[in-house]
DNA sequence: GCCGGTTCACTTTGTTCA
DNA sequence: TGAACAAAGTGAACCGGC
């Protein structure tokens, strides 16, 4: 479809933008009619409006029209009704999903100033000296303050107020004046290391000028480990988009809440309800089902309610009890039974060139035998498992274009086990990404996978947790995952503990970046059973681990204790991956037909499988 | 207006404004000819006439002219009419229109209580400002008002509070510039509660102080956290000695090992061997034996072989293979099965007076009920636990003056037994010197003590790990722990995982600050099932690790990485945990005598025990 | 060059207080 | 009453990745 980039849903506004004026400089704002510059969130517009949008967007601000919202807008009048402003550039197809979320911004904005500030050449000779002597004490040697603010300004002594653009003085107490008396750290460092260099060691660590000390910033490798893990990351998720290739952005059903920016600027509205109602109705057959509509299974739940009934609030009442799923209801009717097959396809083959950045020619001659290749060898290893899945439960209990009209317990059973397919894909991806983990024995690479397939899990639904709605939201289907649909599962104790961990994990407020990063220290785990160079892997781990930590004190400076939670983190997830595996064994006496895929992931074979 | 500053703009409304012609500062109010500072209600006018109409619209007044509504208008007249006045001034265009409604002023409204009160405390904000101001530095997006007023306000949508103006204007000028990626909410909270110490009640709580620098050095509060800690763990170790009150100092056997120091300087003896040897023959009935010398059996092991052979190379050989226990040895001969009565008595009464520094008395009024007195509710809970060796297989199993000859392995198991019940004394002297935990509800201490337990034993054992000797030894009797006893216990998993965690652990060289540091975190794991009050737990294990954290980077500046991997051995026990309980169970279907406080500790039980 | 975000001089509202 | 001020908002100019 088309629909790939988002301008589909803007149908009228942009192409009217651009057959319009067609010539360059006469084009003018869709809102506002001042002269247009570009296209700023998907329409024509002018400066005006796109930093309006943005600040509307970002402030979350809610307008209210005093005039009926049927406010002119104009270069002059634009500005007296915000919310016939935004109405408009809605209504044009201005689209939230343009507007970076945190995540996206605080990473970029960081690394703009690391990059920024390493540019620095240094100018003087004299400072040389000195910094590379600081290089012996904390490695880290800030001295980020001074930087980059005086030199440049010759002008004069007088302590130029505007000067100081220097990002990085906000944690250095000391900005107010670089002609300080007081001793700044890096001075007293310098001092101590040179006049007693390698002495003191044990006796004066307490009494050290100490007051010092780096402030954190990455370092080089650290910037580069954290782009690539990122990137990585990102990339991993691209797996799943290949699956939904139509689905994201033509979901019409929570406008405002992509990322998480949690509450939405315009909710869910009659259109949206019908719109969901069209999907429950819509044929769902076959997988290579060409309408552009996702299923939506909650949504279409919805669509059943009274109107004007938000999928999160739907969701409470059932979790609630309020609310009960009608007798005749079968969600298999809207969920995308097709998946199975989908991922069967992708796995099997894993030719697909859908993800960037990440080579993958090496599957192709994934007939290669031993660990020659190392990364085609584990790759076969994993393959080897996740192959299961063609040979598994998915076939045979999953007529392709039929509906057996399974309970709904089965149904989900079934969606969650395709969702761990997915899951190793995508863990496999990014651990791919992660330097040193080729150089791993291939076996090596699938124990790691293996064993942190639920740390993939619980990062990865925590990063999508909506607290609002106390749900994930998968990020590329807008479909929603509720607690209540874990417990029908046959989970008894997991569902509780996992939400509970995303609840809190989320609360973190953390970075694509740092969720990469955290995601890449639970794989390269040197404890797992079966490992066999659990040197290298602790190793590796370590260097990320020391790169999480930096990244945390980059990125949240207003949390200290961030790095200390996250690696707690780590030691819950063990936890809850005892509580799935505990509660998985409850769901296998009763569920006979757990996928091949599921069984060798947490070793629950009883019989045979080779 | 904007567009003024632009020329750009001659919308219909707005031509009047630009009649003036004059550019910028030559324009003159429409409605009295005084000088105009803008557009105000759509009509460029004065500051007088702004007010003026702002006022009338709000008081709804209406006004009547006495001249028949002919009155002049200008500077000096302007005030004599206002119904002329304000006649004039809707014939040009003024608006109500442009005046906020009560919808769009109750943002505002918000903001003006935050700068009332802090207004009334706040004696004087000279000092604290430009503190604050550095560390507040980076504000965010957007703007600042206008040129003069510097006051770092973010734009967005955060309710900033107001900002003392004089004091920041002066000293803040460039703050607002730089570009800090941070967030803006975060700074200004910090901003407002620093500047108005004690008030900020409802709008930030967290008020952080600093939000600066790693510097690393332990704070005050972190500095007493470790001495106390480090105290009651030295303290708790007394609890061991208590059972073996004349053991230390007057064993005879590795003079120079104890303490934590590892490797023994002067090996075993023949003088030794006869020490053990009389140990062995010794009568050891009761538990108020008044024999000095303690049993060790593995040096009594030791004496019946070869002379020369030092227990560390006993106990490789026996690890090996290469040495057999002789046909009709039994360790039981060896070992201070008095132990256990002698445990029972210190555990059930708890009035010994042995450990220094921490309080005890509650112990005394141990039956009150409840948990009125948090401390000792805690204790009768943990003491419930542990007074179950008081009936259980202890005294049934052992008739105290026999010697049953026990197998090896069951002695073994009796051992290890009472040593748990040690540990877990042990632990909870320990427990109760970190700050906060005794604030703890009684079962969340309970629960606390019992999920910890390993983690105790682990780091205990790793912290008198002897590398040299592959085993442990215990600093008070000497006696030696090797791994293959863990293997006759009935262990199968366990032993070669745990030793080879206090192989590891052992070899990062911590200082017994650390080790304590170390168990208060693993105790204080806010992730414990079935504990309640897990927020208080959490901020608790957060300013330990903290103190942690700033303890590695104070005493291993050699070690960079030491703070993550000593939270990786907390990830690294909880498997050990697991697979502890996995071998216990099996231990368990074997041994039908467990004692009653591993049952508990463990939850093995099966049939019933309240 | 396009299009994200950011900056900052500047406007326009309401509020304070002499 | 209105000069001075505070706060929210605006948009032209700019930055930087792609
Ligand atoms: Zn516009
Ligand atoms: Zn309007
Ligand atoms: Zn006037
Ligand atoms: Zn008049």
């Amino acid at each position: 479809m088309a629909e790939t980039q988002t301008d589909t849903d803007a149908p009228p506004a942009k192409k009217q933008a651009m057959e319009g004026s067609t010539s360059k400089e006469e084009r003018l704002c869709l809102v506002c009619g001042d002269r247009a510059n570009g296209v700023h969130y998907n329409v024509l517009s002018c400066e005006g409006c796109k930093s309006f949008f943005l600040r509307s967007t970002k402030s979350k601000a809610t307008f209210n029209c005093s005039q009926g919202g049927k406010c002119s807008m104009d270069l002059y009048t634009r500005r007296h009704c915000p919310a016939c402003r935004m109405a408009r550039c809605v209504e044009l197809g201005m689209s939230v999903d343009r507007v970076w979320d945190d995540n996206r911004l605080k990473t970029r904005k960081t690394l703009i100033r690391v990059k920024r500030k390493k540019k620095q050449p240094n100018p003087d000779p004299k400072l040389i000296a000195p910094a590379q002597k600081s290089l012996a004490s904390p490695p880290t040697s800030t001295n980020t303050s001074a930087a980059n603010s005086p030199s440049p300004v010759p002008v004069t002594p007088v302590p130029t107020p505007n000067v100081t653009p220097n990002v990085i003085s906000e944690t250095t107490p000391g900005v107010t004046t670089d002609a300080t008396p007081i001793m700044t750290p890096d001075i007293a460092a310098l001092m101590s290391s040179v006049m007693m260099p390698g002495f003191d060691l044990n006796t004066m660590q307490p009494l050290t000028p100490a007051v010092t000390e780096p402030q954190w910033e990455l370092t080089e490798d650290q910037q580069n480990l954290v782009e690539r893990l990122e990137k990585g990351y990102l990339a991993s998720k691209e797996v799943f988009k290949n699956i939904f290739p139509k689905a994201p952005g033509s979901i019409p059903i929570p406008e405002g809440t992509n990322g998480n920016t949690g509450s939405s600027l315009f909710p869910p509205t009659a259109q949206e309800a019908a719109a969901a109602a069209a999907a429950a109705t819509s044929d769902m057959q076959g997988p290579s089902s060409t309408d552009p509509i996702p299923k939506i299974p909650l949504s279409a739940l919805t669509s059943l309610l009274p109107e004007g009934m938000t999928p999160a609030k739907a969701l409470n009442a059932l979790a609630s009890g309020e609310l009960t799923i009608p007798e005749g209801f079968n969600l298999s009717d809207y969920l995308p039974t097709g998946l199975s097959n989908i991922a069967l396809g992708l796995l099997a083959s894993d030719s697909n060139p859908a993800a960037p950045a990440v080579d993958q020619e090496d599957s192709s001659r994934a007939s290669t035998s031993d660990c020659d290749s190392k990364e085609t060898g584990a790759f076969q290893s994993i393959q080897r498992v996740t192959s299961f899945i063609t040979n598994g439960s998915m076939k045979e209990d999953e007529p392709p274009a039929d509906k057996p009209k399974l309970p709904i317990h089965k149904e989900l059973l079934h969606t969650a086990m395709d969702m761990f397919a997915i899951l190793v894909k995508q863990t496999i991806h990014f651990a791919k990404t992660i330097p040193g983990f080729m150089d791993l024995m291939c076996d090596d690479q699938a124990v790691l996978i293996k064993a942190s397939i639920m740390d993939a899990l619980l990062l990865r639904c925590a990063e999508s947790y909506v607290p609002d709605m106390g749900c994930v939201m998968n990020e590329m289907t807008n479909d929603l995952f509720h607690i209540n649909m874990m417990y029908q599962m046959g989970y008894t104790s997991l569902p509780e503990q996992a939400f509970q961990f995303m609840k809190e994990t989320k609360e973190c407020g953390l970075t694509t970046a740092e969720f990469a990063l955290l995601n890449a220290v639970a794989i390269l785990s040197p404890d797992r059973t079966e490992l066999q160079n659990r040197e290298l892997v602790e190793e590796i781990q370590l260097s990320i681990v020391e790169t999480l930590h930096a990244a945390t004190k980059v990125f949240h400076q207003e949390d200290r204790t961030l790095f200390a939670k996250l690696i707690m983190k780590l030691t819950k997830m063990r936890d809850i991956a005892v509580v799935h595996l505990s509660d998985l064994m409850e769901v296998q006496v009763q569920e006979r037909d757990l996928s091949p895929l599921i069984i060798e992931l947490f070793g629950l074979e009883t019989s045979s499988a080779s």
